[in-house]
DNA sequence: CTTAAAATTTAGACAAGCCTAAAAAATAAA
DNA sequence: TTTATTTTTTAGGCTTGTCTAAATTTTAAG
């Protein structure tokens, strides 16, 4: 059995190795972690004890199958909380994350089983994240971030990169979200801003925020 | 804000207090834990030092407004997961204690206030215990004991004392349950053994059982 | 290739929660 | 009321997960 802090650290090991590669430096999971970099060497040291992670001094880290089947069965269960929040309790999307946060943890297979039948198997969560299935299977997406976008390309946002609520919040009042139809007006050349527009309006955004919006082209 | 440790000893507290009255010895309250004395002494100080109970060497412990709405917040919302638990996810009332016990120490208001609307209010919870209200109000009910009855006497079953996966299971066997209507056929003086009526079906119940079924009689 | 800077690990400490063994206080027995 | 027993507390240690400061290794610069 994993605990608290275990299950946190490979977590934050798996999306480290997803976003930037395999082989994850100290310094990027105390960076993750929000902790020091020698408690980031001794957590993985003992991560390393315990077979979830291989290892060698200096060299950086990386899931062995063992770990990277517990951070994604986490994972999993961190979205469908996130789907029940916001599908059956009327939370907001960018209300959910705090909360998945703590309920990812909780202990009992047979309670996510239910859910996930509750849920009605859902196959994204709520910031358009897919959710793996039990056997810790990832359906691949093929999605795009806005900034890959020329002028007069156009797309259906799936996802989001970030999900702080502060993002989020951005987005709603822009009535940006999942299903949103996007499309580049006019991109800039020099610092890769853009004019976008969604439904009938057009918007100025800046390059972080195309960096963070996933969309399906068509 | 409060450990999970320092919830479960506030919770233990608490429930001890109600069944055997106010100031709780140290054994009781490492009983309850299932810890050792010494560590029960421990946390006494810590959680007296945090003014959630008051507490004088050797004179056992007491719950100060403070400590029991703690206590009673973590039982409102263990009772709102078990009736979750069971009213949406289809678990059976002997399968959600051990979960409940998890999520109660979720922490978010907001949850539980939807949580709460998502179940419509409910007053008990699978096991016929009631749930303390948003201001940790519990609504005083009028039940009794079955081993309190005479011969003759009858009610109708709502709730249970002990609320062990074991006990349940053999409650589900002889089809009792909460709305069960029950009735005394025989009882014998000497070891307090009965014999009861439940539907159409007549059982032999030992003193344990009639001890652990509450009643509103008729 | 040698030095400077950055990244990583080690050493030593601390708080939370638990333990065993021993001391002290309260309670029961004689 | 003295003695024995039980209850409770204290003392000292251990593990987990964190920290700061110092040592070591790797990487980047000159
Ligand atoms: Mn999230
Ligand atoms: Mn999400
Ligand atoms: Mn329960
Ligand atoms: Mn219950």
């Amino acid at each position: 059995m994993f605990t608290l802090a275990e299950e946190n650290y490979l977590k934050a090991i798996f999306h480290l190795e997803n976003d930037y590669g395999t082989g994850v430096s100290t310094n990027a999971i105390a960076d993750k972690m929000d902790t020091r970099a020698s408690s980031a060497t001794d957590m993985i040291q003992k991560l390393a004890d315990k077979k979830v992670i291989s290892y060698q001094k200096y060299k950086g880290a990386s899931l062995t199958k063992k770990g990277k089947s517990i951070a994604v069965n986490i994972i999993r269960k961190h979205r469908l909380w996130e789907v029940f929040l916001v599908e059956k309790l009327d939370f907001q999307w960018d209300e959910v994350h705090e909360i998945a946060e703590q309920l990812e943890h909780i202990k009992s297979d047979e309670l996510i089983q239910r859910l996930d039948l509750f849920l009605g198997h859902p196959d994204f969560d709520p910031h358009g994240d897919p959710i793996p299935d039990k056997n810790g299977y990832i359906k691949p997406t093929e999605k795009k971030l806005l900034s890959k976008l020329k002028k007069n390309q156009q797309g259906i946002c799936v996802g989001v990169k970030e999900s702080s609520a502060k993002f989020l919040q951005y987005l709603d009042t822009r009535k940006i979200g999942i299903g949103s139809s996007i499309k580049v007006i006019e991109k800039e050349d020099f610092d890769q801003s853009m004019t976008i527009q969604v439904s009938n309006k057009q918007f100025f955004i800046t390059k972080q925020i195309s960096e963070n919006l996933y969309l399906k082209t068509i």
